[in-house]
DNA sequence: TAGCTTCTTGACCATGGAGTCAACTACTGC
DNA sequence: GCAGTAGTTGACTCCATGGTCAAGAAGCTA
C-alpha cells in the first residue's frame, strides 16, 4: 500500500528537516523543534516514524556513514602504519568536532538502532586493525588495547559536547597531543 | 539577631545532608534530594540558604577546598620540574574521578559563586606557575599553553561525568597516555 | 462531486525539576 | 503558660520534554 501524495511529502519534509537539525544540534534535539523545521506537528512524526529512534534510523545513513566511509577510504589509501592509525584516529575526532550528529552516533548515546550499531561496529573493527599493525610494527605503544581506543573516541565524543566553545585550530592542536601520548614510551 | 534553636539545628543539619548528597552525586542534585537526606522540607533550604548557590557556597569550602589543598601541599613536598607538573595534574585528575563534586566545582558547571571562583582561580595559577618551571626546564613541550592546561582538565571533568563505567585503574592507566603526550616531542 | 479512507492536528497527559508563599507550627521572652 | 514572632511546610506554579489520540482536514476514486 503506497502513501497518499500528502503523506509522502510530509515524510520527505521531515527527513530533510531531521538532516538539518540533527546536523546543527546533535541527535537529541526535542522532536518539537523537528516538527517544527518540517512544517509539521509533532504527531506527524511519532505516526510516520514511530519516534525520534526511527526518525534517526531514517536518516543515520545519511548524516554520517558518508562522512565515516570518507575517512576510511582516506586512511586506505596511505602507507605505513603509524601514518595510518594517526590520520584515522584523528579523523574521526575531527568529526566528532565538525558534526555534533555525527558524535552522538558514535557515542550510542541515544536509542540504539540497528543501522547505527552496524556502522559503530564495523568503524571498531576497522580500528582495531590499525592498532594492531601500528603496534606490530613498534609505533605504537603496546599496552593500548582496543577498548582504549574506543574509549578515546568516547571521550573525545564527550569533550566536544562539553567545551563547544574552543575554535577549530586548538581543537586540533590538542589533538596533537593526545596522540602523542599513544607513541610507545 | 541570632537564630531560633530550631533553626540552627536545621542549618546544620542542611549542611551535613548537603554534604553527603554532594559528595554521593555532584553538586546538581536535585534540591528535593538535599532536603529528604536533611529531614526538612526544600523551602526550608531556599529560606536558609537562597537556592543551591547558596548552599553550595555553603558547603564547598569543607568539601573540596582542602582536597585540593592536600594536592598542592604533597606537588610542593615533591622535587623536579617534571615529577611536580606530572603529580599535580595527575592529583586533579584523580581527584575529578574520584569525587563528582569536586569536579562539577572545577567545571564551574553550576551558579558561579565567590569562594568557588576564588579556589578555582587558585589553583590555575599553582598550575601555571608548575607549567612554566616545566617548561623552563625542557621537560614539558613548549608549545602547551596556560589555557591547555586549564582545557586538559575540564575535558577531564567532561570525561568522568560521560564515563562514570570505567574503573579506577583503567581511568588511571588512561591518565598516563595523556600525560605522556605533555612531553618535548 | 460525494463519500470513504488516510493523514494530520494540537490539545492533552506524564515526568521531573526549580522555585514560591499563605497557612500552619513551635520557640522564646515575659 | 501565653502572646507574638521566627520558622517550617508542602502544595502550588512554571518550564521543558516525551509521547498519545479523538476529532477534523485532505486526498483519492468512482
Amino acid at each position: 500500500m503506497t502513501l497518499r501524495a500528502d503523506a509522502r511529502r510530509n515524510v520527505e519534509g521531515i527527513r530533510r528537516a531531521a538532516l538539518d537539525v540533527f546536523r546543527a544540534g546533535g541527535l537529541t534535539t526535542p522532536m518539537d523543534e523537528v516538527a517544527r523545521a518540517a512544517g509539521v506537528s509533532k504527531g506527524t512524526i511519532y505516526h510516520r516514524f514511530g519516534g525520534r529512534r526511527g526518525l534517526i534510523d531514517a536518516v543515520v545513513d545519511e548524516l554520517v556513514a558518508e562522512r565515516i566511509r570518507a575517512i576510511v577510504e582516506r586512511v586506505e589509501a596511505l602507507d605505513g602504519p603509524l601514518a595510518r592509525f594517526e590520520a584515522y584516529l584523528h579523523g574521526i575526532w575531527l568529526l566528532q568536532f565538525d558534526e555534533p550528529a555525527a558524535n552522538d552516533v558514535l557515542m550510542r548515546a541515544l536509542p540504539d538502532s540497528e543501522p547505527l550499531s552496524i556502522l559503530c561496529d564495523h568503524a571498531c573493527e576497522f580500528a582495531r586493525r590499525l592498532l594492531h599493525d601500528a603496534q606490530a610494527a613498534g609505533v605504537i605503544r603496546a599496552d593500548l588495547t582496543p577498548e582504549d581506543l574506543t574509549h578515546l573516541i568516547l571521550e573525545r565524543g564527550a569533550i566536544v559536547r562539553a567545551c563547544p566553545h574552543q575554535s577549530r585550530a586548538d581543537y586540533d592542536r590538542r589533538l596533537g597531543f593526545a596522540l602523542r601520548g599513544l607513541r610507545p614510551v
